[in-house]
DNA sequence: GATGAATGAGTATTCATTCAT
DNA sequence: TATGAATGAATACTCATTCAT
């Protein structure tokens, strides 16, 4: 018996897994948890209800195994730009880009993540609440390298900060449509892109306030250490 | 105490609607429209489910309701604070901390507009999105504002700008409870507000580079004192 | 205290009673007892709910009073004109005409009896069945009369006979919409109502085989009498 | 008896589909289209309520559902009786005959005919207006082939006079249980209908008004008997 | 493993009817 | 007498889940 002849038949099985879960991807993205019908999943999936259950065991582990992929295929995307060694503000503004990137190539994932952050008092999947969490936190130790590197100032603690730069790239992409129709963009362009992603890198790193040329700069910023 | 002077009849059409609204704006934040339960929300109101349709035809007309409550409530307490004459930088601390002091009073307003941005694509309560368009596009006047006076240097479309701004407050009361427990902080606490908005100005006024000072910084930040 | 000022609050709820009856018999013809809406019978009524219950003490009590109205109104009607003494063809013309100009000018009636008709084997409204059944009596012994007096010849039973006109002239208003989107025809015009009538009288008189020239008309009908 | 030959699955998507569409009929028959119970269809066909929409969709879809099939039931009955090729008068007595033997046999067909014609205005089901409007354009053809060969004297219009037997044969079995207690008589009982398809074959054919034979009237009716 | 039929608990919605004023 | 609010039982319809083949 060789391994090829042996596989065939789990292929398939692991075909109909794989639709089942494309499917329900895309379902639960679009219509979150409540919204979702396991009649409509095994159709698009071009499978039978009976399977979901065999495979998944009920809407709920269907669910999880839903963000559990989503959430992976976000690691993996994401794992490679933190890993670079950049001088802190290129690094920073990788990481902004290739953030922003990713959420505008995977709107299905920002559904899902969103979804999910609402749904979180009542079901216990973690798994979404673990990739941000873990996500902020090695954020928040490359910002405050920066700081120790001496190329940022501290400003109020660092996980804050974190978490607002993480909400703003979210923001964009959770209210898409809106913003879309508000702006007459076309998020789908990587340019455009790549033009929002510059306006968050420009504020993380120089703020708005017009200061006077740099020539003169001879204290740090805050204007209550001055007198 | 005549009959005609009693104030608390027990058969009261104005009472019996609020305290349904009240009912649903909990439930559909908890729950959002698809999750919300009629039978929950009258037994919560203490009340017939068949008054819900007499006083709003349907679940569908109960959301509206319940959507445009929340947004009047959001926009009688941020007009105010929108219309203050005062010089930019001052003005955009104060509109960044009291909409995130809002935000951080009105969890359920936060939910409301969060599933509301979800399920705008089935829907067509165009209220909320109403809201925060409207609500973006005073803001990014204002910041226009702002550069006109020489206050603020361009960076990139106001509007992203803008819409960045919303994505941080927003954001941190979208992941309220993944950021309480990661941070230990309790965003109840006003001063934990505080600080936090304070931490969105600093970004947004200052950025994060850090640059010498200006030889002149000799008062804090308010241009007008300057002569 | 003179009768006229008494009478005044009777005069109003003789006038709320009435019109409440009034809305029933447009409701109850319109949609039968199943398909009424007692909200929308009190809101046409220009009433209240509660009253209908005063004067009528149930959904039933209403239909009741109403089928009682309808027949008694038809009986006003048909009394006079099968107590005329007439020769017995020109009886027959009458009867029949002034039977089918009461359905035309009654469609109400006529939907009301056929709603009840269908009803019959669950509700015990005998009223309608009642009518019918009295006309139908009537009807036979008039016929038979004219069998007594030599005008008509004894074609089975009488009472079949009278059964079988009765169905002739309902049915035309039964199908009303049918047949008059069927012949282009609008039975609101009495002339149309009369030329229909003149179709069932010949019928009646004289049938439909045509037969030789009346001069050698020297023995009854009935053929098998003849060798 | 292997089990691919088992001709009697307990789950039979026909079989299903077939109770719940005989339960159906049975009770659309007896309470109409408001009167029927959803629940007590489902427990009539001892299935599942679930089951009606999956096999018809909707209340309204299984409605059409039970009129197509009487209307279908009721074509194949009748298409024979008026094809055949026979003398009018003949013909004449074996339609009348046919239909109303049809009608005694099917008490259901009578009462769902009758509902749909009260319920014409609001719901669209053209299936049953179609047979009855269609059904009278033949009958009006047959009799106007009547009249042409000189069988039939011209009455009016021939479509008035068609409607009329339509009406007089149909009414008997609308008032049926009312007719049968009336004259103790069993409609059950094909003798019974056929003396009254009689009495309808003679007043179609010969009228009621006495009047002298013609001298050639030597022989009973059947006009072919004449050498 | 795969399929289609079946099920019971639940969901929004409606109705006739009855209080409270 | 009249009014408008309230109610509980029912009704059409849906869903996730489980048999039977």
């Amino acid at each position: 018996m060789s391994p090829s002849t042996r596989t065939r038949p789990k292929r398939s099985a692991e075909r109909t897994r794989a639709n089942i879960l494309e499917a329900a991807i895309a379902a639960f993205a679009e219509h979150g948890f409540e919204g979702a019908r396991i009649d409509a999943i095994a159709a698009a999936a071009a499978s039978n209800k009976r399977m979901i259950y065999v495979y998944f065991e009920s809407k709920e582990g269907l669910y999880d195994a839903v963000m559990r992929a989503a959430v992976e295929s976000a690691l993996v995307t994401l794992r490679d730009a933190a890993n670079e060694e950049l001088p802190p503000e290129e690094r920073t503004r990788r990481l902004i880009r290739g953030y922003m990137h990713f959420l505008a190539d995977h709107p299905r994932f920002v559904r899902l993540v969103s979804w999910e952050s609402l749904a979180a008092s009542q079901r216990a999947s973690v798994a979404a609440a673990d990739l941000v969490g873990g996500g902020l936190q090695r954020l928040a130790q490359l910002a405050e390298r920066g700081v120790a590197e001496g190329a940022f100032q501290p400003i109020g603690d660092v996980r804050h900060l974190v978490a607002a730069v993480h909400g703003m790239c979210l923001g964009f992409f959770q209210r898409r449509s809106l913003l879309e129709s508000l702006w007459g963009a076309d998020l789908n362009d990587p340019g455009a892109v790549d033009a929002l992603a510059d306006v968050v890198v420009s504020l993380v790193l120089d703020g708005l306030r017009r200061r006077p040329a740099p020539a003169d700069r001879l204290h740090p910023t805050p204007p209550e250490t001055a007198p």
